[in-house]
DNA sequence: GCCGGTGGTAAGTAAGTACTTACTTTGGCG
DNA sequence: CGCCAAAGTAAGTACTTACTTACCACCGGC
């Protein structure tokens, strides 16, 4: 097998163990074994845990397609149509958790263990979705189109209805037993909630 | 020493470090040393590590002071006082996270590695929540005094605020660079939010 | 005064743990 | 074919881990 192939297999295979069980909670044989590899290759590839640790956390977190917001909602903002940019944020994010759980869970994970990737992930992309959001609706508020409320509380109201939303389908009821609807319905009615709130 | 100050006081040394590094990342070691005892001493008090583990669950979780969601807004219920019984749950909720952030980190750190016990504060806690708002939303629905709406969506909408900004105050953004603001004034704005967003 | 139980420890043990070393297999190329 | 580097491993090493054992010191009551 060659080299970057192998790199990237036990990259995949540690992103799940991790997720499922933290860093802490995985020892580099079980990596080794769930690779189908002698522990030996995961430290040919990786120099340390820690290290396959970081590269995990990178991969994911900024090799990212979903990454990045101002993509998926500039036509919506430029025409200024409120409901499609909170719509499809939502949507997007809805999407990309339930596609990708174990992101969810790494990043807990890391923010809970105090990783500095965490930190990074919050700087790069909470930062500037609430800074996108917030300027959009400071806008909005000059149009008229909004009541006057402090935007950042807007803001941290609506991501947190869906990562909220994320982290009980994933974390806390998988089984759907509170409540059970597709993302795009969540979608529609947290911003149907959240507009008709600040209008 | 006595015995029952000592289980205490191991107890709460334990909280705290799993809280900050997780099961699998505190070792018993690291609690005696804390507790300034041998670790036999650890071991006399509780059998295993686990066994640590589940009685601080427990402790955090079941001997609550803040655990009964009905008795902190029964008033408000009664008088069908909608913003009197959001705010009341909102700024409750926020000040018990905020007053014990280890509470939280605690119950992710449990959910994350799958504890029974974390299933079982969801089962006799966020499920009763649950009921409770949703059922007294259904009924001033039926008042006219909300639009009609999924109940459910609206109390995943109202808690999502909530501990979202709970989790971003203890876990993503102690420094509070995103947004910094009063319990009181959160509970309000989320309140404002939510009552205006299905009224 | 000494005795038993309670609170406490120093010094283990066996089974991991992350990580290394010294060695074997394999596949592609002149 | 013969060669050799890259892919792979078995069997360590040094250390940590959860958990034990065998032993001490105090102290109230007879």
């Amino acid at each position: 097998m060659a080299a970057e192939d192998r790199r990237l297999q036990i990259l995949q295979v540690a992103v799940s163990l991790f997720s499922q069980k933290g860093f802490g909670g995985t020892t580099t044989r079980e990596i080794a074994q769930a690779a189908g590899v002698s522990e030996a290759m995961v430290f040919r590839h990786f120099a340390t845990k820690q290290e396959l640790y970081a590269a995990i956390l990178d991969h994911k977190a900024c090799s990212g397609d979903a990454m990045n917001p101002e993509l998926m909602v500039a036509a919506a903002l430029k025409q200024k149509d409120d409901r499609a940019v909170f719509e499809q944020l939502a949507l997007g994010a809805l999407d990309h958790h339930e596609f990708d759980p174990e992101f969810q869970r790494l990043l807990l994970h890391a923010a809970l263990e105090g990783h500095e990737l965490a930190e990074m992930f919050f700087e790069k992309f909470i930062l500037r979705v609430y800074e996108l959001l917030g300027s959009y609706i400071t806008e909005r508020q000059r149009d008229g189109a909004m009541r006057e409320i402090d935007p950042l509380i807007v803001v941290r109201s609506f991501i947190g209805m869906i990562i909220h939303h994320s982290l009980n389908n994933n974390l806390w009821d998988p089984k759907r037993r509170l409540l059970k609807i597709s993302n795009e319905k969540a979608a529609q009615h947290f911003t149907d909630i959240l507009l008709n709130g600040i209008s």
